[in-house]
DNA sequence: GCCGTTTTCGGCCCGACTGTTTTCAGTCG
């Protein structure tokens, strides 16, 4: 999968044309073709030669060529051209936060700065402040910029950012006893898998209150620097130690009430899905900013979202969908999926108790299982292979087999299957033999060791699992951790046919770190008919509740609750599972 | 460079904040 990698020389192209001052429309161009194949589920190197690369949206005749020129060569010409052009290090002051293209085109032109540390030479001799445009407070500005870059962390987990964002909502509550309304937006509402910085959209219908909203913010505990602050917006780098020990950027903005809806649509982004937006609003000669929908002076629409999707004749789009990656479109037919919601599940399938690595008691799961409301659930203990996590051998599971069974019998209310999670080994047999896996409710094949291997020889392996009857779903199929460790090297397109011949489901793996299918490969697998369940793999009560996380990675894919297995009554599943039959 | 139920040529989203500015450019989201 060379994706990232293609993607990458789009957006490097698109810098160094900005450094030396092309057209914005052209840069714009690569900007997207580099989106449109980081987002592409398909490995666009294999799409190289045929129409379907000129197919997808955003890519035309010239992108295309450069694609497969990239795949017969390894390199893109025009892309060695701009690299000439510039000194190799000078990218690099592109991320100095408030360091933009103009302002490196200067420094590097007038005072010959080809590095980060040609720049620190500069603010140190003040030559920079010397530079028309520039001055001392800039200067101080990048200093502290480098400063900061040389700290930086990347990109957190969702799950952090919505833990760090309920930490200030919670304080700005406790503090501003006029605060009406404050929500989530940005990417952490859209739940993309990491979030770079939080943004909350606070309500206030008087220019006194937003200034009070504004200035509490950059004062609350946890706040490390304010990076600006005006009327009405204010952005902090804030840390919370009991949620994680990054520093994240946090913006706040203040609207009136009758732009609520526009400001929250605005700050949910994404950045082109509102592009989109707004040219359709100029198509219908409107005008769409966070204030509203507006055709002249009149506001047509602002107060809530489903306004402003309406009266751009769209149907509502969830927060989860807004990527442009095909949603306006279908919005503009109102052919959207029914995307799952996290009421429709009702059971969850993959979790572990003290017989070999979880922390609750079967009876504790069982409650907390109930209290979330579901009708079923799968104790799937690891197998004999994951000493580790001190995997059941079979006699340990043909007891433990019997107590879950027995068990079962004093709810009338649940059922708990009788399931397990077994390995597959490196070539791709299962941990345990068949006649014992016959003797399981339900059946999970999970990889949890050799994850590093060529892809043929992964793909063969996790295929040949799913060959075996047994096996009735492929849990957290990729294994991948998020910022920690690379997926597997699978290819998607024979995983997912194999799963549509074997009838074998997908996992998708609803642990904030795992997200495993993600959100591409979710719609890949669902487009070609496979079946997916959504698991928290919980290790205790806690992880049970991880649940909503992983629908939303299913709505990121566009699933809706018949994809998914575990949104259907317990007999469909059976049915499914023994016949092989359509759910 | 891409795209088209207003276009195959002429468009291509919009505003807040900051700093260096006598009216605005650059950056960011």
């Amino acid at each position: 999968m060379r994706n990232q990698q293609i993607g990458d020389i789009f957006n490097e192209m698109a810098d160094i044309m900005e450094i030396i001052g092309e057209d914005h429309f052209r840069i714009n161009t690569y900007r997207k073709v580099a989106r449109v194949i980081h987002d592409c589920p398909q490995d666009v190197s294999e799409l190289a030669g045929r129409e379907e690369l000129r197919s997808l949206p955003g890519i035309g005749e010239s992108s295309a060529k450069k694609i497969d020129e990239f795949v017969q060569h390894g390199t893109v010409q025009a892309h060695e051209k701009l690299l000439k052009k510039i000194p190799p290090k000078l990218l690099d002051l592109l991320k100095i936060p408030g360091f933009g293209p103009k302002g490196v085109a200067a420094v590097w032109k007038k005072l010959n700065v080809e590095n980060i540390a040609d720049l620190q030479r500069a603010i140190d001799d003040q030559s920079l402040e010397e530079l028309p445009g520039f001055g001392a407070k800039k200067a101080e500005a990048l200093a502290h910029g480098i400063k900061f870059l040389e700290s930086a962390q990347g990109r957190i987990l969702l799950i952090y950012a919505v833990g760090i964002a309920e930490a200030v909502v919670g304080q700005l509550r406790q503090r501003i006893a006029g605060l009406k309304r404050i929500e989530l937006a940005g990417s952490l509402r859209r739940c993309r898998e990491t979030i770079g910085d939080i943004d909350l959209l606070a309500e206030a219908d008087d220019e006194e209150l937003a200034r009070h909203i504004v200035e509490t913010f950059t004062r609350i505990d946890g706040v490390q620097e304010v990076i600006l602050a005006g009327e009405t917006k204010a952005s902090v780098r804030f840390t919370d130690p009991n949620v994680c020990s990054d520093v994240v950027q946090v913006d706040l903005r203040v609207v009136p009430s009758k732009s609520t809806g526009a400001a929250w649509q605005y700050f949910t982004g994404s950045k082109y899905h509102n592009v989109r937006l707004r040219e359709i609003a100029v198509k219908k000669k409107f005008k769409l900013n966070e204030y509203g929908l507006f055709r002249g002076e009149k506001q047509l629409a602002g107060k809530t979202e489903q306004d402003v999707y309406k009266k751009l004749g769209l149907a509502y789009i969830p927060p989860t969908m807004r990527e442009d990656r095909g949603e306006v479109e279908l919005a503009q037919k109102n052919k959207l999926p029914a995307v799952v919601e996290q009421k429709d599940i009702r059971g969850d399938l993959h979790m572990h108790t003290p017989a070999s690595d979880g922390r609750n008691t079967l009876e504790e799961l069982v409650a907390m299982a109930k209290m979330l409301g579901y009708q079923y659930i799968a104790i799937t203990d690891h197998s004999q292979s994951s000493a580790i996590a001190n995997g059941l051998d079979i006699e340990r599971l043909l007891k433990h087999i019997k107590k879950i069974k027995v068990l079962n019998e004093q709810y009338d209310d649940i059922t708990i299957l009788a399931s397990s999670e077994v390995d597959i080994l490196m070539d791709g047999s299962m941990d345990y033999p068949d006649e014992v896996l016959a003797q399981l409710d339900f059946v999970i094949g999970s990889v949890h060791s050799g994850l590093t291997g060529p892809e043929e020889k992964c793909t063969a392996r996790v295929i040949r699992a799913m060959k075996n009857p047994y096996v009735n779903c492929i849990g957290h199929p990729t294994g991948r951790l998020i910022g920690t460790r690379e997926p597997m090297k699978l290819d998607m397109n024979a995983v997912i046919a194999a799963a549509v011949e074997t009838h074998t489901a997908l996992e998708i793996n609803a642990h904030p770190q795992r997200l495993d299918l993600k959100d591409i490969h979710v719609r890949q697998a669902i487009e070609d008919g496979v079946k997916l369940i959504i698991n928290t793999d919980a290790h205790d009560v806690a992880g049970l509740q991880l649940m909503r996380y992983g629908v939303a990675t299913a709505q990121r894919g566009w699933a809706t609750s018949s994809d998914i297995l575990n949104c259907q009554p317990l007999d469909a599943i059976r049915a499914w599972r023994v016949e092989g039959g359509e759910l």
